[in-house]
This record gives structure tokens, C-alpha cells and sequence, in this order.
RNA sequence: GGGCCCGUAGCUCAGCGGUGAGAGCAGGGGACUCAUAAUCCCUUGGUCGGGGGUUCGAAUCCCUCCGGGCCUACCA
């Protein structure tokens, strides 16, 4: 009987591209859904963008956009990626959206109504400049353990310690955002009484197999074994995100309305395809499964459970829990070049590629999984083109405008044997191991192969007597490959799709891996997968690799450590910038009057997103008035004093905040990325420069 | 500090109480030539992190130590 199937993966948050990391989860998801799909189940895939939060609304803030415009592109950019991956959702959506309004509200009035919500005083840090309240991560400081006194440390804790502590004890607290001292407030928050629940999250916690185990050993002995804290489920304005109804200058927490984008982006779909909402998630009879990784399991099984089961929607049938990814062996790294973006991945390699290798890799336990790039580069060449698309290469060829035999000889039980084999490796994608799965398959490709060998085709074709025998054998052959194709067709649709061209029988049901093809005509053969060579690989990590250095703010330029300059420096900046092809003469550059000089005050520009008003010092009492747009790279307080390079014989031009006698030279693309030049130690004002 | 997980051949992993511990890649030797230097056959290689225990029997269960990863709630 069809299951009806609902899956997600968890929300990316829209405050920076996809990443290869993610890609294990989406890739993950995809493959157990098109599985479903295979099936004949009815399954859908939902996801959504995250995008609300503090730390959108600062990037917002930085880039100088509403945040509407913020998310929006960034909306555009994940989809494009996920796309570029063949990652196929039913519906993508976002958290900031009408339907997801009108779900949380659903939400808010059966917590209300349960008597689960309660008000508490909060005192937090405050950020006065930026005018918002600080998340932990927000604060900086030294720590305030006395043998310790660690700068630069995080409010939560001291990642030289290890000492624990709260953003307020930290001595010397700056805020990241703007550099200002944070001062305590205090406001009214809500909060839900989860505790209120613990009966009922341990029971479905330990029971029902809805978690894998050693997830399930790890609520019970952390979160479960003592009573549940209040869960903090507002913020006070400023703050990206819905208002509470009931609560005015009040916003829900990012992490309340990000799980209940689930919802909201099927009701989207539901509009869409004229299906009910209530039909998806308050009926038994579907199955919802979420795929999220070991980071934010707390929220997904303990305050998600509580809030679906108050609300009366389905609970989750599974959660299923992956670990992270780590790239050779060690985190993903920008200096390395192993914090590989979507896009940049897409730019040089096949998407197949990290399909297969994570498919290859991915078990049922939560278990981290390393990409190690020897091995992908091996293992694609020889798993897929090397054994399951050879197969296919060394057959067609010598039936190409043919028909198959009419029908099916004797292979000595190799297509029975796969075809059993089926069962182990549906268990194996249900289960969500994959990588077993992927080995059930390759075991059966390097059968196919063997026997290849010895039918030895390529003799048969010499002897005319023995055509019929051939095509026999390429007809096994081919059958062969097809079958292992169906079974690989939720990792790889794309080489399901170019089999189901040449052998003009498209794969669309799992049902036809127990069936052999007999009399279709077969298409001519065209490589379906091409070996990944090395110096693509290389490509992608080179491009990936960035110099670590802090822009223009507030810490100054550090240099990267532990990086050479040799082997970072990529020439990203000339693709955006091409060398310009005319040349000047040294006459026409001695026209520009280049001086050094210092900057004595700077200021912002009230209604201006990008200036500040520079006063200029060229020594004496010769001073200059500059607009310059930098704002979005240097803080006024950190300019003052310092030297830059004018060019002093620019014809002044008024600007709607008033006139700029000059401009200062600077190096970057705009935005936050300037970098004003400044002369060596010893230089004056006023020096001209050559 | 507390907790969860992991530690099996050079590498990536399977096996998770019962025939002499396996696969792929890498290494060595050979065959073949249809195929994207693909494929096929043979082969080198491990006191299953250390120690203790339970058992007729342990890589597999328990304890302990060592090493690694992760989590620890107003982090997104």
C-alpha cells in the first residue's frame, strides 16, 4: 500500500550561501525522497529559507538594504544552488511569509490556551549605538576568570578556559556590532513552560523508535534526567521577525517560527496544488519525516514534539540526524580552500560527483562524514565510470541502432540475482544507509563486469556466425547496467534519465529493476559521465581559498596566519576587474597631484547610507573637505589621526551633503570591502606622491 | 565540569556474541584490449586503541585508562 510521506531538511538560514556542508543534508534528503518517490509512495519535499534573527538584521544593517531586500537575495541564491545540485523540493519557501504568519499565530493561541505561556524580566545586554539587544555571540570580552583573562573571548564562554559564564561578567564587554560598550536592560519576555511536557517527551523520546538511539540516550541523559527550563520564545524590538499579536513590540524568537516554516511552506504548496493543509499534517496516516543535522537537535526533538503535540499536528514519525562534514580530515577551512560554496563547486565539477560520494558515505548513524578529496576524485572515477557506466560503454557500442534480443537469455541467474539484491538495497535507502546501499550496487557491477569478460563480446563481432550471440550478451549486458541504474536513480536522475534515452525506456518506478528490456531499440551510445580530473578538483580549492583578513572595522587588518602569501592569493579580484588594455603616458599620470595627508576629523553624514564627511589635513593650515564612501568599512572613531592618499587637484564637486574637495584612494569592490591606502611610517602630509 | 558518539589493514569504511577478521582504494605480479589508461585474475598488509572482566566462545557485552569528534539550552 502507498504511504503518504512528508519530508523535510532543516531550514538553511539566510545569512550566507550554501555550502558543500550543507549539501550533505539536501543531497541526503533528496536521495531518500526520490527513493519514496521510486517507490510509488506518495511523498513530498518541503523546505524552506530561515530569515529572521538578529544576525540578519545586522547584515541587513551592514550592507545598508531592508531586510525584506537582504533575504530576498539570498532566497534567490539558495535556490539557484540547490537546483544547480538537482536537489528537487515540492516547495520552497520562507519563513517570512503570510502563511507562515498565519501558522505561528495557529501555534501562539494553542500554547496560550494550554496556560503554557508565562512573563519573565530578562536582563540582557544592550548594544546603545546599534540600538539592539546582544546575543551572546555579540559580545566580546576578556574572560573573567582570574587565572585566565583571556581577551577577545566570546560572552558565552572562553574557548582558552573553557570557563563558562554570562555576556555581563565578562570584563570590558564590547558589542561586535558597533564597538560601543554594552549597558544592562531589562525587558518582559515570554516564556514556554516545556516542563510542563516532560511526561510526554519522554515517552516519545524513548519509545517508538522516532529518534536513532544514541540520539535518544542523549536527551535522556541530558535534557531529560532534571526538569526543562522555560524556553525564552520572544524578543524585544528591534528585531527581524513577526510581532507577537497579543504582545505588541514584541517578536517571536527566530527558533520558534523557523520549525513552524514546515508548515508554513506545505500550506504554500497546499494553495498551490489545491491539496489540504489538515490532509498533510493533522492525519495519521501521513508519515512526517525531518532530516536535520546533530547541531540543533534540541529544538527538533524536544521543543518541536512539544509544540506540535499542543498545537495538534502530527507528530514526527522520524527525526533523522546526521553529523557534520569535515573536508581531508579537518574542519572546513577558508584558508585552506575547503570551505567550498555551492556555486563555486558548480562552477568546475558535475553535481553527480558529491551526489554519489555522499551517497557512498552516508550511514544511518549521526556519525560525522569526511570528504577527503583523494578519494572523491577515485572514487567517482572508478565506482561510477569506471565500473557501473562501463558497462553500459562497452555494450551499447556494439548495438547501437539495434534492437535488444526479443527476449531475455540466459544470463546463469546474474539478473535474478540483482534483481533480489533490490530488496537488501531498498531496506538499506529506507534505513538511510546509503553508503550500504551503494555497496549492495557495486557488488553487483563488478559481477556484471566479470561476466563481460568472460562473454568476451568484443571476439563475438569478429565472427559473423555468431551475431545473435552477441547481441545476446550486450543485451544481458545492458540489462544488466539498467538494472543497477534504477537502483542508483534516486542518487543519480541524471544518469537515469541518459539510460532511460538509450535504451529508449525511461526510469520512472523501481518495479523495473525485476524486469528485464527485451526488443527496444538501442540509441546511440554517448558518454554518460566523465572522469573528474584532478586539476578540477584543484580549481574549486583554489578558488575557495580566501586570505583571512578582517575588513576595514573596527579590529584592524591582522594578517592571515600561517598562510603565504604565494599560494593564497587567487585572482578572483582580476576576474571582477579586468586589467584595464589602454596605457597612460607618464605625463598623463603626473597631471593627478597624489599627497598624503591626515585625516583630523570624521563624521557621518545624517541621511547618507555610505559617507563620511572627512576633514583633511595637507599640513599647516591647508585642509580639504571629503566625502567619501567608506562608511559601510571604517567606524568615523577609527579614522581620526591616521594618514591616507588624496588626490589633491580633483575638481571639487557638490554632493547633495555638500561639496568634496578631493578623493582618497582606496582598494576594493565597495561596500564593506575598501581598504584605504596608506603610506609607510615616516611619511608627512602634504608629501606628493609619485 | 557534565553528557553523547567514535577509535578495525597506509586511506575510507563494513562486520556489532559463534565457521581461520572483510570490502573498496592505494602497493606488488599477471591477463585482456570491447570500454572514458576503463576491466578481469592473483597477491602484500591488521596482536580489531591499551588493560581488566563476563562467557564454552568477544572486534562484538561490562568496567577502566588513553586518543579523537561533538553537545552543554536567551547560538544562529
Amino acid at each position: 500500500m502507498s504511504r503518504k510521506i512528508l519530508v523535510t531538511s532543516a531550514l538553511p538560514y539566510a545569512n550566507g550561501p550554501i555550502h558543500i556542508g550543507h549539501l550533505v543534508e539536501y543531497i541526503q534528503t533528496d536521495i531518500w525522497v526520490r527513493f519514496q518517490k521510486l517507490r510509488g509512495n506518495r511523498c513530498i519535499y518541503i523546505c524552506a529559507d530561515d530569515t529572521h534573527g538578529t544576525a540578519i538584521m545586522i547584515s541587513a544593517r551592514r550592507e545598508g538594504i531592508p531586510e525584506e531586500e537582504f533575504i530576498q537575495r539570498m532566497y534567490e541564491a539558495h535556490v539557484r544552488d540547490f537546483a544547480g545540485f538537482d536537489i528537487e523540493f515540492d516547495n520552497y519557501g520562507s519563513t517570512h511569509s503570510p502563511e507562515n504568519r498565519e501558522i505561528c499565530e495557529v501555534f501562539w493561541r494553542a500554547l496560550r490556551q494550554a496556560g503554557l505561556v508565562i512573563e519573565k524580566e530578562v536582563t540582557q545586554l544592550f548594544d546603545p549605538v546599534a540600538g539592539v539587544f546582544l546575543a551572546d555571540r555579540f559580545v566580546k570580552g576578556t574572560c573573567p576568570n582570574p587565572a585566565c583573562h583571556a581577551p577577545d573571548q566570546y560572552g558565552d564562554s572562553c574557548d582558552r578556559c573553557g570557563h563558562t559564564h554570562s555576556p555581563a561578567e565578562l570584563i570590558h564587554p564590547v558589542s561586535t556590532i558597533s564597538g560601543a560598550k554594552p549597558e544592562l536592560r531589562t525587558a518582559r519576555h515570554l516564556f514556554v513552560q516545556i516542563e510542563r511536557l516532560h511526561d510526554f517527551l519522554e515517552e516519545w523520546t524513548q519509545t517508538g523508535d522516532h529518534l536513532q538511539p544514541e540520539i535518544a540516550n542523549y536527551l535522556k541523559a541530558h535534557f531529560l534526567s532534571e526538569p526543562l527550563r522555560d524556553w525564552d520564545v520572544s524578543r524585544p524590538a528591534p528585531y527581524f521577525g513577526f510581532e507577537i499579536p497579543d504582545s505588541p513590540g514584541n517578536y517571536w524568537y527566530v527558533w520558534f517560527d523557523a520549525p513552524i516554516g514546515y508548515i508554513g511552506s506545505t500550506k504554500q504548496w497546499c494553495d498551490r496544488t489545491g491539496e489540504s493543509l489538515d490532509d498533510w499534517w493533522r492525519n495519521p496516516e501521513t508519515e512526517v519525516h525531518h532530516f536535520i543535522g546533530k547541531d540543533i537537535t534540541y529544538f527538533h526533538c524536544l521543543f518541536w514534539p512539544a509544540m506540535l503535540k499542543t498545537a495538534g499536528f502530527n507528530l514526527p514519525r522520524k527525526i533523522h540526524i546526521h553529523g557534520f562534514l569535515t573536508v581531508n580530515g579537518e574542519k572546513m577551512s577558508k584558508s585552506k580552500g575547503t570551505f567550498i560554496k555551492a556555486e563555486t563547486y558548480l562552477r568546475h565539477l558535475d553535481p553527480s560527483y558529491l551526489r554519489y560520494y555522499y551517497a557512498a558515505k552516508l550511514s544511518s548513524r549521526v556519525e560525522d562524514i569526511d570528504l577527503n578529496l583523494e578519494e572523491f576524485v577515485s572514487k567517482v572515477n572508478t565506482d561510477l565510470v569506471g565500473n557501473i557506466v562501463n558497462l553500459a560503454s562497452r555494450t551499447a557500442r556494439f548495438l547501437e541502432g539495434q534492437n535488444l534480443s526479443p527476449t531475455y537469455p540466459d544470463d546463469s541467474g546474474l539478473f535474478a540475482q540483482a534483481a533480489a539484491d533490490g530488496q537488501a538495497i531498498a531496506e538499506a535507502y529506507e534505513k538511510c544507509d546509503f553508503g550500504k546501499a551503494m555497496r549492495l550496487i557495486l557488488a553487483a557491477g563488478d559481477r556484471a563486469n566479470q561476466f563481460i569478460e568472460r562473454a568476451a563480446p568484443w571476439n563475438l563481432k569478429k565472427d559473423p556466425a555468431k551475431q545473435s550471440q552477441l547481441r545476446d550478451v550486450c543485451t544481458i549486458g545492458l540489462n544488466l547496467f539498467r538494472q543497477l541504474v534504477i537502483y542508483l536513480s534516486p542518487v543519480l536522475p541524471r544518469l537515469a534519465a541518459q539510460t532511460g534515452k538509450l535504451l529508449n525506456d525511461p526510469v520512472s518506478s523501481w518495479d523495473q529493476s525485476q524486469v528485464p528490456l527485451v526488443g527496444n531499440r538501442v540509441a546511440p551510445f554517448e558518454h554518460m559521465m566523465t572522469r573528474v580530473p584532478k586539476e578540477k578538483l584543484a580549481a574549486v580549492v583554489e578558488e575557495s581559498r580566501e586570505v583571512e583578513v578582517a575588513s576595514g572595522g573596527g579590529e584592524g587588518n591582522r594578517p592571515a596566519e600561517g598562510v603565504s602569501p604565494e599560494t593564497a592569493d587567487t585572482d578572483e579580484t582580476l576576474q571582477r576587474e579586468p586589467l584595464l588594455t589602454s596605457t597612460v603616458t607618464i605625463d598623463d599620470f603626473a597631471k593627478i597631484d597624489l599627497r598624503v595627508a591626515r585625516v583630523l576629523a570624521a563624521e557621518e553624514v545624517p541621511g547618507a547610507d555610505k559617507l563620511l564627511k572627512l576633514t583633511l589635513s595637507l599640513g599647516g593650515n591647508h585642509t580639504r573637505t571629503v566625502f567619501a564612501g567608506i562608511k559601510k568599512a571604517y567606524k568615523p572613531g577609527d579614522l581620526v589621526g591616521r594618514l591616507v592618499i588624496l588626490v589633491a587637484n580633483l575638481a571639487p564637486r557638490k554632493m547633495r551633503f555638500g561639496t568634496s574637495e578631493g578623493m582618497i584612494l582606496a582598494a576594493g569592490w565597495g561596500d564593506d570591502q575598501v581598504f584605504l591606502l596608506a603610506p609607510d611610517q615616516g611619511a608627512k602630509p602634504g608629501h606628493r606622491v609619485h
